[in-house]
DNA sequence: GTCTATATTCCGATAGAC
DNA sequence: GTCTATCGGAATATAGAC
């Protein structure tokens, strides 16, 4: 078995070190030595895989956007009446976030430090496009299925209600001196809760 | 008027200017050189002022929790009716982050960096109780005031309804196409509707 | 493809004159 | 208190042997 059969391995050790700290410390406050030592491998080997430390961190933004989003948007132009989709996308959406704990903060905080190379991404490849959604709750408003409420609030309320618990996941589990396992619990009774919270407030 | 009578005001010209890079960039993305030039000084008398980079971040630190969770805790507390102090704390609360728009997004992005410094810092001095409010929610579903409800469920709904636009605004404006001046009226709108929100959903 | 050694750049911090 | 100049370390990046 040659070295060089190894290089496909290597390239995703790579990316899956990067990932793991690109997520945790931002792009700022990871360091390329780290990403090494998690790989295993050298320094070195970072820049011929990757041309250079943004090179690599775009590769890492681009799975992190463009693994959730596309799922996000499927779940929402999904074709099903409105009441049962908000169930339906509340439970899916936070067992996809589940299964990836820190990109919420990720984004956030990468959205927030420099929107333009965020956006420059996000706005050539990614793109998410709630209009369909939007459409579905007017036309659920017009047809008299729920009460008349703002199209654009009900959707952010729905994200917010998802999202929040992942970005604030330390405070909560220090001030409800929550564990791990606690915290898992806590998800999955949320996961049930919030379609209630919502379909109570907004059927007729 | 001679240069030793402007201390204070050098003084707090750099607390005004480290606070608004730290809170776009961080801890690790702001550069001394760029809070300095900010605050058209010297990069010398940071070092006068504030021992090094990480004392004057703690400076900056300190004024963002201390300001903010502070009257937040007051909110929580104030004696009325649980119905009436969810719209008066919706309200109150999100025309304080509206006063700080940045602190939201630099809470989040340093208590995810590192979990050490900031619960060391947190649990010090700041420290959240959210126990009276709680145990008010648990007093109203009792006496039969609002529907069986999960205190903790519900108090984290009220906060994420409230923060969450405040995370995403860059998302928010960029999908939804609003200039600053559509996103201050989307706010307005925001802090009338969630509490009709929850309300409607708890509500007998 | 992988490694060691080294170059290069950047940035926080200090020394010292005024 | 304020400035200029500079040091020293750290981190990214490259050269070159294997």
């Amino acid at each position: 078995m040659k070295k060089k059969t190894i290089d496909i391995n290597t390239h995703e050790r790579i990316l899956t070190s990067a990932k793991k700290i690109f997520y945790l410390k931002g792009l700022d406050g990871a360091r390329m030595q780290e990403i090494a030592d998690e790989a295993n491998i050298n320094k070195a080997m970072l820049h011929y895989y990757f041309r250079n430390k943004e090179a690599l961190f775009d590769a890492v933004f681009a799975e992190a956007t463009g693994n959730i989003l596309p799922q996000v948007s499927e779940l929402l132009n999904a074709e099903m009446p409105l009441l049962e989709k908000i169930s339906y996308f509340t439970d899916k959406y936070i067992t996809i976030l589940s299964e990836n704990p820190l990109i919420p903060a990720f984004i956030i905080k990468e959205m927030n430090n420099n929107p333009e190379r965020f956006f420059k991404i996000f706005n050539e490849k990614i793109r998410l496009k709630p209009a369909v959604f939007i459409k579905q709750i007017k036309s659920a408003v017009r047809n008299g299925i729920i009460k008349p409420v703002d199209p654009l609030q009900l959707f952010l309320n729905m994200i917010s209600l998802c999202i929040f618990p992942f970005l604030a996941r330390p405070m909560i589990m220090n001030v409800f001196g929550m564990n791990d396992d606690d915290f898992r619990k806590f998800l999955n009774k949320r996961k049930k809760e919030i379609p209630v919270f919502i379909i109570n407030s907004i059927k007729i």
